[in-house]
DNA sequence: GGTCGTTGCTGAAAGGTTTCAAGAAGATTG
DNA sequence: CAATCTTCTTGAAACCTTTCAGCAACGACC
């Protein structure tokens, strides 16, 4: 946009208000004791001042597709049509009708266009957590996909708070947005099945479901669950933690399931599998499972952890590292996502990767065939995970 | 919500439809080359058809307040006052409202509500890249003062694209949002006016700014630069990698200002700074920088990197390591942003801590009160940075 | 028994757009 | 030149809610 003009910009900024106490911190680093300065804006004053002293005093100078057709000479229609299907207005028409609209600084009104036409062009994805890379790849293959179908994508994060789960999805019901990608708290919750009754479509991501309400995309979870263990045991490990929770998370439970039914299709006894409840899929959980992991004296301690995902891997292997286990050596690890970080990590963590940006793809790809197509069938896909190996298991060799 | 329910229906789902063959993917990962086992649901098929024909075929069964009126023999504005002035009606008759909303599935038109009311309880946060965990912190406080103030926020992600940038503006200012937050592109683009000049207030965030025409929230980047670049002067390093880019980005430009300030500060010639250019803020784009150093000889590639944020130092990190380099001991690491991960890297990594969700909190604020108070001044706010020191250029001293 | 205040409800107007049947102006044809 | 087509444009209705002035009923008060 203006490849030069920012550096200047930037320059000025911020060095005459700038006290120059600059804080520094010593490694275990402290709270963010950052410094505020505030500074009110001069120039803004007079400005704001004038604004709202202007005529007429509203926030917003509200110029409708009336004032564009009294401005050009046309009527009403003629200026919808030229937003709508310009195709079919004249050349010159049209000219004059932009025009008008650029110097009265017309904004469409949203909200008359979708009350009157009855239809939104945004879809939304209502992820579990923003904060985990795993669903921001999954958004970023459903924009693309909304992006090829002209549609724009909202994103709203439940933060596995099924409370702003259900604020979000009426909002997004009210809204009549065109339809709703969802990661579920919980998949069977009958909220989920009350948008489509009600003609808004829902895909659910990253959980299989055949309630016949929904399509869903899934990779499945058991199989991984179940990849992941199988390859621990054949390195030997006998006695696996698997750390995730809380067990309302269907990916939990079903990685879970998965590590169990490889242990009993490798005879090996249930109880192999030693179950470290987190609260949370995130990182400070991984950390906190870590501490009470090292806890644990060496000889009860499981010689491998089984993560439900790779935040709490990270965490985990952060913690343990930092306590002076070896990992792999003491404590083989590994995650599941295979989110970027993973391979980053201290120490090159060993994962179950799954096609996330394809899934997000699928799911907005599935959602615009159900809301454009009147022949469309719910499916529920399911795609296969795979295991990379790295470090964090298989040592050095 | 289901503590219970999931396991089960978990179980029921995947194995059958499954063909046992597990990609296996050994240490040079593959592309995830997913299977993908698609479904057709019956049951669904059924129930969609028989949607499909029913009376009306409307996609949508469209009960209105009207609806609503005529089934609980109340007139129209009684059922819009239990909606928006419950205390205002008896009980008994806000009852009877209730119980034909519930039984006629009537779910609020927001987009009427609004056409009429003029407001919205929307406002959104529109990102530069929510695949960098810096951002979505940042949106986590935004989302927490916004709950508080009973708003809701809509994410959306501009993916340091200029166009998808323009496009999402426009579309929120149709939508009339309450107000936009936005990490910009560029923070002069002209377009970041024309919204608050037609009544859409718009803070800017992580970038400071000071038109007259909004309030910014920011942390001195310029400082943080220096804050990094005078660590590594303090350790010796005299010859340091700027690892950055695009220069239309103010973060970039502003940490490297800072830099020079340092070099000049100590007395160092300006050319200590090695600027390698990067094409965006991401691991990849980290990676292909530290091949880029790592293949320089020995006598000419820098002590040091600084660079423009973690994920960059991540990928930088990550690169060099693979390739042999000793880090810090070969290259020191700077990056940029503390993000949770950078802790938790190969080599923990010394970067520059921002309060990211007070960030995100005070940008809030400053548009909730620009939007409900008359008096409102604008103001640019800013933060101070802080030097976390870790191994990436301490060592395990 | 009239007046006044409350409380709860009503009915119509309004908000900005899209849609659509119908009209006007020009172009083409026989 | 009349008749028929085309191509543009028009005006009014419709979308669903909120708002607000006003009305009815009722008790309290003097």
């Amino acid at each position: 946009m203006a490849p030069s003009g920012a550096a200047d910009r930037a320059r000025r900024t911020p060095d005459p208000a700038l006290p120059p106490k600059q804080t520094r911190t010593p490694n275990p680093p402290r709270t963010p004791n950052a410094v505020r300065d505030q500074e009110r804006l001069a120039k803004t004053n007079a400005r704001r001042q004038a604004r709202r002293l202007r005529p007429g005093g509203a926030t917003r100078s509200a110029a409708g597709v009336k004032d564009v057709a009294a401005a050009a000479g046309v009527s009403l229609g003629t200026v919808s049509n030229v937003l709508n299907r310009p195709e079919m207005v004249s050349p010159t028409t049209r000219a004059k009708v932009e025009s008008a609209m650029e110097s009265l600084g017309f904004v469409r009104n949203e909200s008359a266009r979708q009350l009157r036409a009855g239809s939104s062009r945004i879809i939304a994805y209502l992820m579990l957590d923003a904060g985990n890379p795993f669903f921001t790849d999954v958004a970023r293959g459903v924009e693309e996909a909304a992006q090829k179908a002209g549609l724009s994508v909202f994103l709203c994060n439940s933060n596995e708070d099924a409370g702003r789960e259900a604020d979000y999805l009426d909002l997004l019901e009210q809204q009549r947005v065109q339809g709703v990608l969802i990661t579920p708290i919980d998949p069977d919750s009958s909220r989920l099945s009350t948008l489509p009754d009600r003609g808004t479509p829902v895909v659910v991501v990253d959980r299989a479901i055949d309630d016949g309400e929904h399509c869903s995309v899934a990779v499945d979870d058991v199989l991984g669950g179940e990849v992941a263990l199988t390859h621990l045991i054949e390195l030997g490990h006998r006695r696996v933690a698997f750390v995730g929770g809380p067990n309302t998370i269907g990916q939990v439970t079903d990685r879970r399931e998965g590590a169990q039914e490889a242990l009993r299709k490798a005879g090996l006894p249930a109880d192999s599998l030693v179950d470290v409840l987190t609260g949370a899929l995130t990182v400070a959980e991984g950390r906190g499972a870590g501490q009470r992991l090292a806890g644990l004296p060496a000889d009860r301690r499981p010689t491998a952890a089984f993560c439900a995902n790779d935040l709490l891997a990270l965490g985990l292997l952060q913690q343990c590292v930092s306590l002076g286990l070896r990992v792999p050596e003491d404590l083989a690890i590994v995650g599941y996502d295979d989110i970027e970080f993973a391979a980053a990590a201290a120490v090159p963590l060993t994962s179950v990767r799954q096609p996330r940006q394809l899934l997000g793809r699928t799911a907005a790809e599935l959602l615009l065939d159900e809301s454009s197509n009147p022949d469309h069938e719910h499916q529920r896909v399911t795609f296969t995970p795979e295991l990379v190996v790295r470090t964090s298991t298989r040592g050095n060799a």
